[in-house]
DNA sequence: CAAATAGGTCACTAGGTCAC
DNA sequence: GTGACCTAGTGACCTATTTG
């Protein structure tokens, strides 16, 4: 079921490199293998990665496409497992693995094709599935559940009578051909096919895309997923006001404020404020008011906030990920936040001198292309692996879609809260615009887990999700990532015992941000000046709030390398459920 | 993590002796039969015993192996419930047992794969470890005690999601094929097999193998590359004395002096002192005082340290690495640190929950295992990227043997002052064996690199081998990781900058290690108990020696992340060069 | 013919069994 | 409970067949 609403989203790939999978290739027919799902079910989910060897015939229609070169490498592609089409690599409808062909009317992987001759051929009547067959069918758990496997298979439209054989009518490539790219056009034209890009995309989509998460009332905010489609807006400029609060009200004390006058306060500019619910109240608050805020999503966008810096930004980023974007709108896909924390480890796994022409070598890359791609189809995947979703997998009986919807809406907001809260920390905005992409790209991860360290509840062993539903680390490990989940734990209780103030945090979390990861950084200097300035207002307000000062403070800082840590292993998770698939 | 490591290894073990287990064969598929691979994750640890019935095809290739000879004993291996690629029978990497398969995702015994069944499957709890979940999971005690076993299991990586079905893919067989073959030829060829074997497992080579790295004159010294092939050492239990002084002597004041009284002194009995080269004469006193220290090596095989816990920690790693070392003597060689750091990265990329047998995934995690398997042939390769080696590979004209003969003389003295050096920290020893082997694991590469910060001339942007050269930035910049290599000047420098004494610099050291990352420790509360001792330390003797104080000590500790960075992509760079080949 | 797929094959594994 | 065996599947490859 779920496959394929998903479905209804391309996923494209961009792999810049190479082809990326691996497999053995053993069809000949390279490139133009499309198919397209003429069948009715299921065409427009056209699952697939981009792929830089493509058929000639279209070459034309995608040689703008970022990360196209050519490299001649595969352009034989001949006799591969996979389905490309023009580079795209389709992905099975049922199961999500990648498709060898277009088999029984809809591209499907060899385990689901064989799956469903076996079972069409012996007419097998499986056993009754234990779930009430709500089953959802992915790679990994594909042979779980015979029944609800069989019933995927038929629900996206696989049927003997659907089998096309031979060659793919020219016409029909060209259907295919046609409608991809009115699915990119979409993409990138349309505001709203962005929401769901942009969500998968995290972080640009943060900076790129108005939330319709709506205004804050007062305080938690829109972290719970607005079940609202934010479909319909379309203003990309606009400016929502962060759903997260910037306070720059007198309430919130100055976070530099330097009694102790060793060193001067951070300018007394601008401030930036982080709530963070810190209680279980307010962790239940802020489901509420999120709810709350949902009512007015749609149209809520703030036009207000005139963002100069933030086209900038997103500018930069794109640069970074060096995806031409600009001219591809397509691009804009693949660059998300996801693929950014990903990258973050994958590109450093495969330096430039690595990535060779070595088989090995070749076929890492190719996997990092994929996995790439797989923001979308790997949501789920994600999903999986990632407590801050909005609700665990295990539970959801909503449909593929509706769970990546979800997703996607828990998370854009707070991506995009941190880059708000950059913003305004004073001195941010004088860094460079290379050295401010590359902090965020960074440190929003950590900024995130500093935000939400309370939504860990270590006493209970329990994780409150965005959408207000508690699990226990069980239920959660049963997901994987146990190793991850336990630090995660770990450092929220140390971060949660501490008692600090929502100032307190707030600063805290602008010297973590400031503290990113430096390799990258154009300025070094600069940045470390503004994060001695952080610093010292940090010691300064500690200082003066804690009678034992400095043991709070030195504690605090010592969460500044458990935060990498966990900022690592969590790149790991994620390339890693990514690349589960 | 670790379960990687265990993988990392490859055991070759002569089947012969072992076969534990097989028995029942059944799969008549009896030499070919291998399925390597694929495995993902881990296999790099390809735990293998050699076997001798193999297919034909490759027999030839492997006939002169060791431990080759046939016992005809498995010769049908026809229809066995082993594993093999090659007559490489692959071993569990839960107990080391002989493998019947690839199981949920991981090579294992038909034992561990129907405990780790029931035990998913029932989602059985089973009752607390008696000792503290340390148990070694082997063969022969795998019953004893039921959570370490389970644990040990998730530990390698086993998992529902991770089942693998259906026939192997045709590469990736090839290509663990040619892994392995080209791991045999290196060994067989070398004659310094133990050289090879032990250099590339660091740190158990450190911890077991007497270094000859023979004396040093009088200037540079020890990490110095002593050509001297250390084949001719036999005796494993000699404990040399360690390059690194280890000042017990009052001359190097206590680095717990805690003159502000605010917290208590680290106890006032063990003092580690770790003397640091922070200016150039030191840095060749560091040499001088090594050599000092080193002239004894040969001869001076320092019996003096008792130490009783060091064959624990030996014990313990093994037991980590559980490849069933004691039994097959070959297996010691892949544990290594180099293996330790790179799987580090390598475990964290493709956990369990990853290497599938879908496509990507498969290719992955072959890659995984390929990589792991690398150790041998890839010593070069690590050679090329790490600058702290004696020499740059550039201008080495020397033959691959010896230029790994001297990259290992040049790594081993060092990581051996590691551990002997976290063995005099006080309270170090108190922690449990598991978390001082964690630590350790996690933290050598760090206080090696806090260590080595003066080799490092940010000035002159050059670098100072061990070995004595100097290497400008460029030069190395063209052996690739240039990234990582501005970011260990920057850290260098800034660290020099500060200025600290060497006790200053010996207790930062300590903090390091006992900093290093959490994850998979056993008492994180210990452990932070004891790193609260040491900062409190740490701070009052910069508060002391330092007027500016706060700032020197916050600017220390704010090189807790950065060093875990320098961590992270010494490990990604590490998994880069291996895989790079 | 070349391009593509249905179906066949058989190397492989999850799970079930049942003697210990 | 454990683990050697067995069975029902599974899915990577390959071949036969169909179609442009």
């Amino acid at each position: 079921m779920e496959s394929t609403e998903v479905g209804s989203v391309i996923t494209y790939i961009c792999s810049s490199s190479s082809a990326s999978s691996p497999e053995s290739c053993h069809s000949d027919s390279s490139n133009g293998s499309d198919q397209s799902s003429s069948p009715s079910h299921g065409s427009p989910s056209v699952h697939l990665h981009l792929d830089q060897q493509s058929d000639p015939t279209f070459e034309a229609a995608w040689q703008n496409l970022p990360g196209t070169e050519k490299t001649g490498r595969f352009s034989s592609a001949a006799k591969c497992g996979i389905t490309k089409i023009n580079g795209l690599v389709l992905l099975c409808k049922v199961c999500g693995d990648v498709a060898s062909g277009f088999h029984y009317g809809v591209h499907a992987c060899e385990g689901c094709k064989g799956f469903f001759r076996r079972s069409i051929q012996q007419n097998i009547h499986y056993k009754k599935c234990l779930k009430n067959g709500t089953c959802p069918i992915m790679r990994i758990n594909r042979n779980r559940c015979q029944q609800c496997r069989l019933r995927k298979c038929l629900m996206v439209g696989m049927s003997r009578d659907s089998v096309r054989f031979g060659r793919i009518p020219k016409r029909e490539k060209q259907r295919m051909l046609l409608e991809m790219q009115n699915a990119m056009n979409n993409i990138i034209n349309n505001g709203q096919l962005n929401s769901q890009l942009q969500s998968s995309q995290m972080l640009p989509a943060a900076l790129s895309l108005p939330i319709n998460s709506t205004e804050s009332t007062s305080e938690q905010v829109g972290y719970a997923a607005s079940s609202s489609p934010c479909s319909s807006v379309s203003d990309t400029n606009s400016d929502p006001e962060p759903a997260m609060k910037m306070d720059t009200s007198p309430s919130s004390a100055s976070p530099c404020a330097s009694d102790s006058g060793e060193e001067e306060g951070i300018g007394s500019g601008t401030k930036a404020h982080i709530t963070t619910p810190m209680n279980k109240q307010e962790q239940i608050t802020l489901s509420a008011d999120s709810t709350v805020t949902t009512g007015s999503l749609d149209n809520g966008v703030d036009q207000n906030v005139a963002d100069d810096q933030r086209d900038d930004i997103q500018d930069a980023w794109n640069c970074q990920n060096n995806m031409a974007s600009k001219s591809t709108p397509v691009s804009l896909g693949p660059k998300s936040y996801e693929d950014k924390i990903a990258n973050h480890s994958t590109s450093r796994l495969f330096p430039s001198t690595v990535g060779q022409s070595q088989g090995t070598l070749r076929i890492l890359s190719s996997v990092h292309e994929v996995q790439s791609g797989h923001w979308l189809r790997d949501g789920r995947r994600m999903y999986l692996g990632c407590p801050m979703n909005t609700a665990p997998n295990i539970d959801s009986q909503k449909s593929g879609h509706e769970v990546w919807d979800e997703f996607m809406h828990s998370f854009t907001p707070a991506v995009r809260e941190v880059v708000e809260f950059a913003k305004k920390i004073p001195g941010f905005r004088d860094l460079s615009q290379h050295d401010q992409v590359n902090l965020l790209k960074a440190g929003t991860f950590e900024v995130l887990v500093v935000r939400f360290a309370s939504l860990f509840d270590a006493k209970e062993r329990t994780v409150t999700f965005l959408g207000g539903k508690k699990y226990s680390v069980d239920t959660l490990r049963s997901m994987g990532a146990s190793e991850f989940l336990n630090s995660m734990f770990d450092f929220s209780e140390k971060l949660t015992n501490l008692g600090l103030s929502e100032e307190e945090m707030s600063l805290f979390t602008a010297v973590v941000l400031v503290s990113a990861d430096r390799s990258g950084i154009e300025n070094v200097n600069s940045v470390e000046a503004l994060q001695d300035t952080l610093i010292c207002a940090l010691r300064n307000l500690i200082t003066k709030n804690h009678p034992n000062e400095l043991a709070t403070f030195t504690k605090l800082l010592l969460k500044l390398p458990d935060l990498r840590s966990l900022n690592n292993m969590h790149s790991e998770q994620l390339l890693a459920f990514k690349i589960h698939s």
